[in-house]
Formats: C-alpha cells, sequence, structure tokens
DNA sequence: GTCTATACCGTGATAGAC
DNA sequence: GTCTATCACGGTATAGAC
C-alpha cells in the first residue's frame, strides 16, 4: 500500500518510539534546543533548518506543521518518562500486593520524580529540555497534543490517582485528584525553573540544580498531599 | 512641552496608574481577552484592533509594540492586587507589631491569596485574566515586563521573604526563598487553571472555581510551607 | 521516497500624508 | 491623533529535481 507520507507516526495504541530518518533526527535536535531556549513561537522554522543544516521544507516532509514539529519534539521526551513511570509504579504495586512494602505517597511521589530527574541530568536525552517543554504545554493550548496524551497516556493519570488514593486513605476522589494536580503542578514547574522571584528579579535560588530542586520540593509536596482532609475539619 | 509620545508610561518610582486614552483602553480591553483566550503570539495585533473598532497603527501609536501592549495588558491587572497586597501586609504587621495578632504562615498566604481570590470574582478588573496572564509570564521570557517588575515590585518580594521567615522561625533564608517560590507557583498555576490533568483528559476537577482552589489550593500550600527544615533531618 | 527552490498570504512594524 | 501604504519576515504549500 502506498502511504502518502510519514506523517507524524503517533501509533494507534499505547506509546511507541517512532523510527525517525537522520534529517528528521536533526531537525527535532536543533528545534528543541531552539523552542526551549526561544520559545514555540519565538523560534523560526528557518532558524531551525538553518542550524539542522537541513532544506526550509523538509520540516513539512517529515512533520506535518510547525505544531506538529512541537509535538513530535515533546513526545520524544514524554514518552520514556511515562514509560519509566509506569514501570516504577508496576514495582511498586507489586511491592505492595506481595506485603513487602507498604504503598506511602513517598513511594509514590518519587516513582514520578526519579524519572524526571534521570531525565534532567542526561544530556543525551535532553536534560532538562523536557520538563521546560511540559510546563510550556500545561500553560499553552496545544490541542493537538492534548488529543495524543489523552489517547496515549491517559491510563497513566488513572493509574496514579488510584496508587495515590491507596497511599491517602481517607481522603475522597475529588480530594486525591485535587492533591494530584497540586502535586504535579509543583514538581513540573520547580522543575523546569519557572520562579515567580526570578520575574521580580530576586532570585537567589539557584533553581537550576536538579538535586536542589528535590531536596526542596518533594518534602514541600508530601507535606500537601499529607495534610488533613479539607473536607472533614478536624473539629467533626 | 512637547511630549514626543504617551509611550509606556511606566512611572520612574513606584506603581502609579497610567491614564490612558478612551481608544487605547478599547485596546487594552480587547487584546487582554484575546492574549488569555489565544495566547500572546497567536493574537494579531489587526484581530485587536478589529475586535477593539480602532486603526491598525493605534496599537504602534499608543504602545510601542505589541510586546509593550502585552506589558500594559498585565501591569494593569498587575498594579491593583500588588498594591492590595502590600496593604494587607501592612496591616498584618503593624497588629503582629502590636502584638494583637501573632504573624503566621497562614496570614501570610492568605495576604496574597485574598486580592488574587477578590480580582478573580471581580470580572469588572478581568477576572481571571489576571492569574492566567501570570502564569503565562512565569513560562514565558519577557524580559522588558521582567526589568519593569524587578524596578517596579521588587521590594514586594523582599517583604514577603522577610514576613514569611518571621512566621517560620527555624529555617534558613535560602529554605524560606524555596518555599515561597514553590507556594507562589502554585497558587498562581491552580488559579490560572493550569490542571496537568486536565492535558490527559482527566481532569474531574473543576478547576476554575476560585473559591473551590482556594479550599484546596490552600491547606496544600500551608502544610508545604511548614514542613520540617529539609536541611536538619529529624535525627540531629 | 527524499530533497530543493520558490511562490503565497498573513504578520508586526514604520514612514509619511492628512 | 489618525490613517494608508509599504516593508521584511513568518508558516505553509507545491512543483519539480534526483
Amino acid at each position: 500500500m502506498d502511504q502518502a507520507k510519514p506523517s507524524v507516526l503517533v501509533g494507534q495504541s499505547g506509546p511507541c518510539e517512532p523510527k525517525y530518518s537522520d534529517t528528521a533526527i536533526r531537525i527535532l535536535d536543533a528545534a528543541e534546543g531552539l523552542f526551549v531556549e526561544l520559545g514555540m513561537e519565538a523560534t523560526s522554522l528557518r532558524l531551525i533548518t538553518q542550524q539542522a543544516g537541513v532544506n526550509l521544507a523538509a520540516v513539512n516532509y517529515h512533520f506535518r506543521s510547525k505544531d506538529a514539529l512541537f509535538e513530535a519534539v515533546f513526545l520524544r521526551r514524554f514518552g520514556p518518562w511515562a514509560t519509566q513511570c509506569l514501570e516504577e509504579l508496576d514495582a511498586l504495586e507489586k511491592r505492595g500486593a506481595a506485603g513487602e512494602e507498604p504503598l506511602t505517597a513517598e513511594a509514590v511521589v518519587m516513582s514520578y520524580v526519579r524519572p524526571a530527574l534521570a531525565l534532567s541530568k542526561d544530556p543525551a536525552r535532553g536534560g532538562a529540555m523536557f520538563v521546560r517543554l511540559f510546563s510550556r504545554v500545561l500553560v499553552e493550548n496545544h490541542r493537538q497534543l492534548r488529543e495524543t496524551m489523552s489517547r496515549q497516556y491517559g491510563d497513566l493519570v488513572t493509574r496514579y490517582t488510584r496508587a495515590l488514593g491507596r497511599a491517602l486513605p481517607g481522603l475522597s476522589e475529588e480530594e486525591v485528584e485535587w492533591r494530584m494536580h497540586l502535586g504535579f503542578s509543583v514538581m513540573f514547574h520547580a522543575f523546569a525553573g519557572n520562579d515567580i522571584l526570578k520575574v521580580f528579579g530576586r532570585s537567589a535560588v539557584s533553581a537550576r540544580d536538579p538535586d536542589l530542586i528535590v531536596k526542596h520540593m518533594v518534602p514541600f509536596v508530601l507535606a500537601g498531599l499529607r495534610s488533613p482532609s479539607a473536607d472533614r475539619p478536624p473539629g467533626s
């Protein structure tokens, strides 16, 4: 059968690692750095292709559009992270079911922090690029990407909600979701270095050292997750 | 004296409320909604001016550039918020110094949450626009805006750091800054509705109701702020 | 199948007429 | 103060070379 285009190569079921040609990889690498540095909108395709040493039209051939390129750049890093998270979560639940180790909130949090930390420290896999890209995705409205995420990785959220619910008994499902939302937010923006104090030019915090981030962020998040239920005030 | 241009009207000392002409206000109103809805880069000046019923070149006359327009849109909402925060903080410190009411972390947090909440519920002053704009400013790189923020509102951060440090004795200044950074981040992204679960299409959380946000977010943040120091593990 | 050159239209910005 | 004309640059689409 004649496939008209290589297109975006999003597999139809579950995470898959698309095979990219050499030029496509050169485009991805160049785009990644520029997207993170300048932002998605501020980086032109002409700059990307120039830095990658390929022709302008190659972007629209290998990827469909600039938006689709952004999606590909993001998913190339997101896929491995999600896979590692699921592996850690599998191991965690197995140990929990076997009674070897109770399912704690700390273990759940570390099961997604550890892969992010590993990624942040590995320049070969984009380093901190991934979390910074993710923090942009959170704020910007990438409709196409969100559809893909929902289709391919929706179960990741479902599984984390269930795991966190077990680790934090006595909370309604709504409260568990709220805390996951807050905890995830903190992690990604912390890793991404989106520091409010920096906006005011007063950041003494060296928010770029991943280990330092974990040291301060994880206890903060854990305390928030474990706080007493807001639905049932202590005096009830 | 002949002033060549109205320019951006950023006062040279402290927050000031620039007086805008009617057309400038029409531009600001139209731009605000579109920036929040579509993002800064995705909204064209032609769309803004069309919706505002003014000529295209009016933007570059009343404001200097599209970037400067964004800055004006943002500061129009940020100014009142910062003013209210400082007033609340003044009152707080006065009551603390008089011994009427101890300076607690909760009081400090509420002194900036309350003005944000009030803004979020007041459509006449932009409603939730301000926090959503702010969350974009945190992630995007608006160099010009950051200079203005540092110059005009740098002391706001300094004062909050000091107040929070007093409310949380036993923490190093570095830890206080980290927690402020984390706590502020949570608040703005929570108010802005930047929900990670939404990216996965699984958000059962109605993250748009300001009161609901406060109900879940404030206890979460407070627990994080009050958590024991990460510098001194419990066994030391 | 892969890559290239080129043309198209919308964008932000500016100069100059009124 | 306002408007028109014009500019360089952006993403995109396509025809055609290899």
